[in-house]
DNA sequence: CATTAAAATTTACGCGCGTAAACTTTAGTT
DNA sequence: AACTAAAGTTTACGCGCGTAAATTTTAATG
């Protein structure tokens, strides 16, 4: 009892017994049909799985179903995370989600722009790279395809901008870290390949002014994307050398805290709240990890819900509007504390 | 100095002064034409940023140039970081890698499935959910599709299965953990998502009774990929219950023993190899977060190069036989042993 | 029943490219 | 210079579908 093999729109027209432009119809809008053809032309469906093929439709299309996401580096969690939930809103949407991750490859990131410009994507969602972006050619994209940038904003980034309120967020981490303790020192990379890295340095120094402490800020050396490499072997050279003015470290991100916090345990150093622990540490993002680590880490977390929400919402607004604002409107959605055990 | 606007083939052939079957031929492949004629071409390509509209490529061709990637859950590091290797090796052999996540779920690896046949890709490479997974819908695909299964095999899975040696893993890791202490207890779920864990379980067993010893198994109950959650949970619940009959747990999956360290720890179970260590915890996966846990996690090395790269060259041969040999191949690569500080 | 708007059909063209066949030019050999 | 195979050109058709325009059918309303 095999299912009749269907190959073309035609044919399925024909076994269903509508004229193929109505089928054409139904596919690009089943609203747009009679709901009595519809529900005729979804029995047929179920009795020979057609689809129909994904390059004829886009080809003679105006507006594709695409929606291109692209992420510096789809190993990190953090952007798996984000991928996970943005696809699964883009397929509610009636869309079809292209995943693509840089690698942390500027070139490559150059190279999945131009992928998705050869498929004429209905819009595209894009965390930058930051700091090693080809900036003049993602402005170039943006200019041609409805683009929202989420995560990271390089100041070029497309029509709308939706990331994470990182000055607020460092903000109420210093607050509780001061409040329950002592001021903390600031742990980041010399060269973070995430322009966020930035704007959490500045609002750290900031903040610590006016709350009338002197910042700190410690460096780590190296390069690329392998940050709990980096966080363990910098944080550790750091711990051995005494080079933290306090006893309180707040990492800049929490990928960096989870080579910290191996760093430590390495070294006998207890990290914790109670009285008997030598060291605080805190993070940022809330990774999915950092529930995990030992002890569990103190960080600030993305909305990531809607962070991810609005960042759909927003392409969607702006694949329907069509003609572009060009305001740049710029969304952040504040961070929430995350108490756990290491600070 | 705008770069000339190239919108179809026809333009570009009159640009670069060839007829437009002499651009096709090149584009599908560079070697096809002269030395002369591709240096040309390339020049021309240089001066205004053409590219072949990839739905109108694919559109009458016989074989397209796309891999599809199919990965059970690509949160999850290790699946991550097997893409990564995968995507970047396609994209080395000229194919244009589709990177699929089912996020858990059976019916979106079928309709992953669906949408790949679809765009009738030259080949599959899939890790398929396993347990969960429609056995018949997949084994129909493969028929239609040269496809590659790797990590997970369910024995339906095409042509060829490149995958990890479970078995010798096992028997590694236990050899060493039985040298250098004692018989190891087997922690992992009841009903584990992937198909890897029965084959390491019944590993386990046959490999301590071979050895002499009495197999302990404890199965962790709750569903799904939160792994770590679950190792921590029904880890901590263990330990509190004195389940485990010596002082020595081999966990199934690296992320299991994540959960499980972050347990022990929270309890205050020192985890290690020296004397005043109450545990020692082993893990399997050599995932990447391993080597940055507290301790940093003794565990069994998948052969991510070995795999990804057989993986890729198996489904290229299947691509370029396009006879379907049908002999259902199966090739495991040897796990390594990674001693760290927990065991 | 007549009226009318909505829905479906028929017809026809086009998207950008792959590809095959027949022909012409080019490059490399004797 | 004559020959030959390789490379390029011309011509022509087709892929599977989107889409527009004109026409016919259907369903809803008074």
């Amino acid at each position: 009892m095999r299912k009749p093999k269907i190959q073309n729109m035609e044919e399925f027209a024909e076994f269903s017994g509508f004229s193929r432009p109505t089928i054409s119809k139904y596919f690009n809008d089943p609203q747009s049909v009679r709901s009595r053809t519809r529900d005729k032309i979804e029995e047929s469906l179920a009795k020979c799985d057609y689809r129909p093929n994904i390059f004829a439709i886009n080809q003679n299309r105006k507006l594709t179903k695409n929606v291109g996401i692209v992420v510096p580096y789809l190993a990190d969690p953090f952007f798996a995370e984000m991928a996970r939930r943005i696809e699964t809103l883009v397929i509610a949407a009636g869309f079809q989600p292209i995943l693509l991750s840089s690698h942390g490859d500027p070139a490559l990131e150059i190279d999945n722009l131009a992928s998705l410009r050869s498929i004429k994507p209905a819009g595209v969602l894009i965390a930058p790279l930051g700091r090693t972006s080809d900036r003049a050619a993602i402005e170039a994209f943006c200019a041609d395809v409805p683009t929202v940038s989420f995560d990271a904003n390089i100041e070029v980034t497309g029509e709308a901008f939706v990331g994470h309120n990182n000055a607020q967020a460092i903000e109420v981490m210093l607050e509780y870290l001061v409040r329950s303790g002592e001021p903390p020192v600031f742990f980041e990379m010399r060269n973070p390949p995430n322009p966020n890295a930035n704007k959490r340095r500045n609002a750290y120094i900031e903040t610590m002014e006016l709350m009338g402490h002197t910042p700190h800020v410690i460096q780590a050396e190296g390069e690329g994307w392998s940050l709990e490499e980096i966080g363990f072997r910098e944080g550790r050279k750091a711990l051995v050398d005494k080079a933290f003015a306090t006893g309180t470290i707040f990492c800049s991100n929490d990928r960096l805290a989870i080579g910290f916090l191996a760093a430590a345990y390495e070294l006998g150093l207890r990290v914790g709240l109670s009285e008997d622990c030598a060291l605080r540490v805190a993070g940022h993002d809330n990774h999915p990890f950092s529930s995990f680590t030992c002890p569990t880490l103190t960080t600030v977390s993305h909305d990531y819900e809607a962070i991810t929400a609005r960042s759909v919402k927003m392409l969607l607004e702006l694949i329907n509007k069509d003609e572009r604002s060009g305001t740049g409107t710029t969304i952040l959605f504040d961070g929430k504390l995350i108490m756990r055990a290491s600070a």
